[in-house]
DNA sequence: AATATCTGAATGAATACACATTCATTTTTC
DNA sequence: GAAAAATGAATGTGTATTCATTCAGATATT
């Protein structure tokens, strides 16, 4: 009907469909339909159901991997590097709901070869934070102690479940550059106002299990 | 061949199966072998395969919240109770992998019930998160420009991923405590050893957005 | 206490159906 | 008018669910 770019088309129909339904309850019939192409045009570019998914994954991880990369090429300042990656990373969810709300939900099921796949890609995604954190720390910004492996994926999933909340949820409550401070600034500089009361390492070891409760 | 109790040994073998497979591709049968119980018997106990997956999250999470809710009533200092919060969590999915595995991956997508019952369950856990924040705040310990509503899925997000970690990869790089630890340390102090160098609020507004780099 | 009758939990083979995939036919392109 | 692209009805498979049948134990009958 329109002009071509059909494989396209099956990608874009196929992200609306899957955020819709869920990968194992949405059709091939609905997405031949959303894509306005016969069922069987939908085989003339991909193997079968599950290839839309691992392709849909496959051609739009790279770009945000891209994307954040380049963003983050415009400082050298390491705190600023991990706000502008909360941002970029929001912003994007933002921006691709449907695409996030699939490598969110659908793609962390899925067979073992994919979960091993996505690992892969998502590997580099975190260690582009495991990086920011050691550079801080080469240049003394950041307390040696910290993590880095620890440090990225609590990053990264700190991020990644405000995401959900926009995803699932319409009405947001915070935007995005909010939230990107926010959280970019509990990592950076914590919550205390003042010391918190002594950490009681000393005494009161009075853990109390109670035994009763039962069933 | 045993007692009995089909109930409770459907149950766990579903949760070891789902966890195995995934929902989807979980076959009753495999859940029936798996129980030692005939395929039919399944349907005495339950209504149909999704009312399996309810009932596992259902008779799960009560547990889970109770017993968190009882652990951080051994303290009121909002920091400690953060740390213990932590802990409990990652020891909670440590125990139970597969039920953790569960939650965590087959119960995001599923129906548009179960999302909602889903998420007015883990509201519920969320709110605990919350609930110190305010405390802290309260009482003067924690800076006031930090929300609550931010804060908690940030925290909660942290220490999810951290487990998705575990729940995947079966070698643990970290331990559960240095874990708990390490995360909650972030939240409360920030990873920053010296003030970064100027937020560049003044000068400096040098963003240079590089506008080769096309495609 | 031996035998007959009942009960309902458990079984698993048979059923029914949804849907991914195929392919003979039609339409479009050059 | 040949080749390529697209179609969508028909096919085949996989499996959730059903239900007629079994059988172990309880209860009644002698």
């Amino acid at each position: 009907m329109k002009v071509a770019d059909k494989h396209g088309r099956i990608i874009q129909a196929a992200i609306k469909v899957f955020a819709r339904n869920g990968f194992f309850n949405s059709r091939i019939a609905e997405i031949a339909k959303e894509a306005n192409v016969a069922d069987g045009t939908i085989y003339l570019y991909f193997n079968n159901k599950y290839d839309i998914l691992i392709t849909i994954f496959e051609e739009e991880m790279g770009k945000i991997i891209a994307s954040v990369k380049q963003e983050l090429a415009t400082t050298d300042n390491p705190c600023e590097k991990l706000e502008i990656f909360a941002f970029q990373h929001l912003s994007l969810v933002e921006k691709n709901k449907d695409l996030a709300e699939i490598i969110q939900v659908e793609l962390r099921q899925s067979s073992k070869f994919m979960k091993e796949y996505r690992n892969r890609k998502f590997a580099e995604y975190l260690q582009i934070i495991s990086n920011i954190v050691k550079e801080g720390q080469e240049k003394g910004l950041f307390r040696k102690d910290v993590m880095p492996g620890i440090f990225k994926r609590a990053f990264f999933g700190a991020l990644d479940e405000m995401s959900r909340f926009w995803v699932l949820s319409p009405k947001k409550k915070y935007g995005v550059k909010t939230a990107a401070k926010q959280i970019s600034h509990f990592f950076l500089n914590g919550i205390l106002e003042q010391p918190c009361p002594t950490k009681t390492k000393t005494k009161k070891r009075k853990i109390k299990r109670t035994k009763s409760a039962r069933k």
